[in-house]
DNA sequence: GTCTATAAAGCGATAGAC
DNA sequence: GTCTATCGCTTTATAGAC
């Protein structure tokens, strides 16, 4: 599990996000490791509800089934459990997007290949997305979280030199505003998570072609 | 945001104390004092920053250079405070909304107007757009606030059936998911309230006449 | 209409027993 | 690894003086 940039300078290393490399020593350490983990799903699945402001350590105990005091054997602090679900979230994000873009292909292709990835993350970052969407005000002004400007900063690059890319060649019309339909894009990928639930009539990609569609070729017949 | 400059002037609401002797506007209802609306202007700014759970009586209090003790001689509660915010927000989007559907015009002028209307509430409704995004989820469980989601319900069948509307006339295409468009339009929306700043670049309706181009007819080109 | 003062509950976090 | 017990603080809200 390699820790990507989106943290970089913390003082110590994290347990493995999901997805990760699995653990076979049947030691302590991967014990509690598997513990940690464990504890950070179920504070994940309070923060998709309801944000983190929100979510109170002793509901992330209750959830447990200990007592609030004892969450602090795992973690320094409630920051701290926001903090490894948002850099999981963001790591993996960053590193798909950047593949993404170094492929080159057309811009059409780019930005519908930044969109799949987009919504294939609603499902397994569904608390990552809900926090950032619910709590980023309040954690961007938190310097422990200073990374979350710098992503997004990052992301935006992205985002809107394929838009201009995808106009200088003429596939994308001209009279439409890179950066306005960058945030129109991320914010109606983002916000799904509110309705989202997998299962449902659409999966995630299902909904991504639906997007696509739209936003391609828009819902007038021609 | 400073104290004083929403409300100059300060006209006379002097004499009338409280106790029982209530000021009868010109009109039915005893206008709220203006002291009042004075501090609901206040709140609003608030929880237009940082939503309504994450904003606390003491903020508000601090706005107004008083105690947070004394507001409670001009409300029950913080939730009234809120509940006033969001029942002017819906009164006034429902009216509107049903204006445009009466007009009984074809779809697609149906939906830019839909459209145009929710633009215009962004910087009115501030507030109460934060609060219905950030949290929903909490006053949508207490029963107070239950007409939150009855209102949410009425305007989805207007957007709903105007686009099967426009579908039916050949006017909307066939393979798009009436529903599905209806939450990314109004998605789409709300969402802009987080970054959407009067005096920017657009105005409200720049933004709407922007999202209704690549709405109707897509950012490819043709 | 605002103040002083405070209640009652909940918050994040800590210390030490087991 | 969890519990007992609690600290220091903040929260919404109330009572009564002025």
């Amino acid at each position: 599990m390699t820790t990507t940039s989106a943290n970089s300078g913390r003082p110590r290393n994290r347990a493995t996000g999901e997805g990760g490399a699995r653990r076979r020593g049947k030691g302590s350490a991967a014990l509690a490791s598997e513990r940690r983990e464990h504890l950070v799903r179920l504070a994940a699945e309070l923060f998709a509800e309801k944000g983190y402001q929100a979510t109170t350590v002793r509901n992330i105990a209750d959830e447990a089934g200990i007592l609030s005091g004892s969450l602090y054997h795992h973690f320094d602090s409630k920051e701290s459990i926001v903090d490894e679900i948002l850099a999981g979230f963001f790591n993996e994000i960053m590193a798909a997007y950047r593949k993404v873009i170094d492929e080159g292909k057309d811009p059409r292709e780019t930005i519908a290949g930044l969109v799949r990835i987009a919504f294939g993350t609603l499902e397994p970052h569904r608390a990552a997305i809900t926090v950032m969407q619910n709590d980023w005000n309040h954690l961007k002004s938190v310097e422990r979280f200073a990374y979350l400007t710098r992503s997004e900063d990052e992301v935006e690059r992205m985002w809107v030199d394929t838009i201009k890319a995808g106009q200088e060649q003429g596939l994308f019309r001209p009279d439409i505003d890179p950066k306005l339909t960058y945030r129109m894009i991320r914010d109606t990928v983002w916000v799904a998570v509110r309705w989202f639930r997998p299962g449902g009539r659409l999966d995630s990609q299902g909904l991504a072609d639906h997007y696509l569609k739209v936003m391609f070729d828009g819902i007038n017949t021609h």
